[in-house]
DNA sequence: ATCAAATTTGGTTATTCTGCCAAAAAGGAA
DNA sequence: TTCCTTTTTGGCAGAATAACCAAATTTGAT
């Protein structure tokens, strides 16, 4: 593999790692501050080994970073500009949504 | 499922699309403009199929929008500030690319 | 050294994703 | 209509993901 690709293939490994609920929603709750792993696990709810293995793939591709302290392990938001291009999705994703119910009012009107 | 969780899931699907080497490398490449399917097969070098179905991943997902005119069909970015953040993604990897290649020169040197 | 708490790792199963091929659709031109 | 080009769809095999459970690891406390 050239180093173009390569390059590529990191990018790509950034949004594969946001491309999944459970994980958007931890990076979402760090940009408050670190969290330790069992507080993150409460807020998506799966079983705490499923919620590492998430954290590890958002630690892989560069977008977390994790620090020990005594018996807990926190982590926390590596890659800053994160919350920018998110709230970039949230406002479209929001626009995208009015526009599908104002659709739906209309067809509901129509087949009046 | 609730509105939030449909919610989370609609802007995880938005990263999920962009989570693929050749799909990334389409929405790069249409910055510049609208191109036709087979503009964009020859950019990643698939099956045209394959290229079909990626491009309708990232429809779907509402990134990209299309076109036909004539026997053409031709995808444009719907997302504009997907620009934005690809910009802030190039960034972070380049510079984790360069403390990389520094930790490895680094090593070069003690080990002789 | 032993125990308990927090986290990760290994293993299994079910699901989803990818990529290719072949076939179908849709349009334009003869 | 028929043929040709472009694109999508359907189907299949192999690869990658995700979730859970159980077991291992790490650290702190007794």
């Amino acid at each position: 593999m050239d180093a173009n690709a390569y390059y590529l293939e990191l990018r790509a490994k950034i949004f594969k790692a946001l491309g999944h609920p459970s994980r958007l929603k931890m990076v979402e709750g760090l940009f408050e501050g670190e969290r330790c792993v069992c507080e993150l696990q409460a807020m998506v709810g799966s079983d705490i080994s499923t919620v590492s293995k998430h954290l590890n793939i958002l630690k892989e591709a560069g977008i977390l970073q994790d620090e020990r302290r005594g018996t807990n392990i926190y982590y926390s938001l590596r890659m800053k500009c994160v919350a920018n291009f998110l709230s970039c999705v949230e406002d479209f994703v929001g626009q995208r949504l009015e526009e599908q119910i104002k659709m739906l009012s209309q067809s509901k009107l129509s087949s009046r």
